[in-house]
DNA sequence: GTAATAGTGTCTATAAGACAGTATCCG
DNA sequence: CGGATACTGTCTTATAGACACTATTAC
């Protein structure tokens, strides 16, 4: 007999306590050549003014995708990501000093700066580089929140690798340059840049050139712009050196 | 102000519907070199008769690991799989016709055959070739958890290649030419023998030579046991072909 | 002109994949 | 003995990484 059946034709809400269960979102996008993330800052208790992700709960008729969309557009204004993933679910029993909260984590990425988010109060809301959150004397955040975006942020970084993530990060048309920026501001590394052109050109569906082109200040013979291609895996893959 | 403080802090009880949380498990082995499920049979409704993943409630005390390991257990006589983690949340509103379910999916693996489960109702746990679970004809699994065997299926597909989990799904010491049924069976080609063997060796930290060696009845030489090193992570990953 | 970058050519070291061949065991 | 398997040697081909070089632009 299985326990599975037992207890769920058992089950009474009365005999367990409340469960609330939230998405929460790290919305990663590139600021500067620096890879940052999107926080909010609260307003109540508790963790009052501190800063965390952008989330909330999920409403009776929509699923996990579906609750993080619409959180990510009602608090920061930005209704279509470029990429949205599950990432994890945290379900540590005092996560929230209130009651028993479930949180399933989500990854998001962005190209650009985003516009002025109109409908969110921009006081509240802010991109960090995650470098510098990562310094001493930079805000602790809110919840078990530190660990969800370390733990998205690492997720980002292995996916370049192998998928065609990188595109998410930049406004197309791009320059095989820029698109060596964001690896290079997500990995934080520098990349061969002839190497990185030639492998680049050579896994299939990562990049399609367009007819333009791009003048840099600074000097130098116009880029050839590309946007992504139907690929998503790549293969072979990325090196990250 | 954030959304996310507004609806904690509103949050009651009576205003959203009761939500419960639960875990389900994927656990894979291998039976006559061929990749494996357990499933259990429900002895109640819905579903009844229907074969499901073991499973059940999280407690208010415990997180989403350690009920998945218990619900292991209790279910199956398990005690602890050589590799438990979470895979992904499943989270449709109507994903079961009673209330609403919010199911925490894990993907677990251990070696061989388990031993004679102790303590559990045999007769209503089985082990489930996974080709032959696509086959027509194979019985459809209750609830979704038809999506989740396959998410996991595929989750352990792809780590095999960049993490040393292979050497979860066989008993130590163990053979080269074991290892390589074990790739062989949940990728379902043939590798190349002898290039395997020194890609294996070739990675740093995979493998460990041991003093033994074991014959096999049919012929050759007494192959060198192995155990497993403490690479987790394959540098480079192994090749599906 | 000068500095900077786009893009190409090419050399070297390494690794994958294919195949041949030898050694050692079971029956 | 014959068949099967463990294990090694080696050849070919593809690719990563490094470096040199040319072409074209901004200033």
């Amino acid at each position: 007999m299985s326990k599975h059946a037992d207890s769920l034709s058992s089950y009474d809400p009365g005999e367990y306590p409340a469960v609330a269960v939230t998405v929460d979102i790290a919305l990663f996008t590139i600021v500067d050549d620096s890879l940052s993330v999107l926080l909010v800052q609260r307003g109540e208790p508790p963790y009052e003014g501190a800063w965390a992700l952008p989330g909330g709960f999920i409403r009776p008729d929509e699923d996990a995708d579906v609750a993080a969309r619409r959180e990510l557009k009602e608090e920061t204004g930005i209704a279509a990501p470029r990429h949205l993933e599950q990432l994890k679910t945290f379900s540590t029993p005092d996560r929230d000093p209130r009651m028993r909260v479930v949180s399933i984590a989500y990854t998001a990425l962005a190209p650009g700066l985003p516009p002025a988010t109109a409908g969110t109060d921009a006081a509240s809301t802010r991109l960090w580089s995650v470098t510098k959150l990562k310094r001493r004397g930079a805000p602790a955040l809110a919840f078990d929140h530190q660990k969800i975006m370390s733990d998205a942020l690492e997720r980002v970084r292995s996916k370049l690798e192998y998928t065609s993530l990188a595109t998410s990060l930049i406004r197309q048309p791009f320059t095989i340059a820029e698109l060596r920026h964001v690896y290079e501001a997500v990995w934080d590394t520098e990349l061969h840049a002839a190497n990185f052109r030639r492998k680049v050109l050579s896994v299939d569906g990562f990049v399609v050139p367009t007819r333009g082109t791009r003048s840099a200040p600074g000097g130098g013979p116009p880029a050839v712009l590309y946007k992504a291609g139907k690929a998503t895996r790549l293969s072979p893959p990325m090196l990250r050196h």
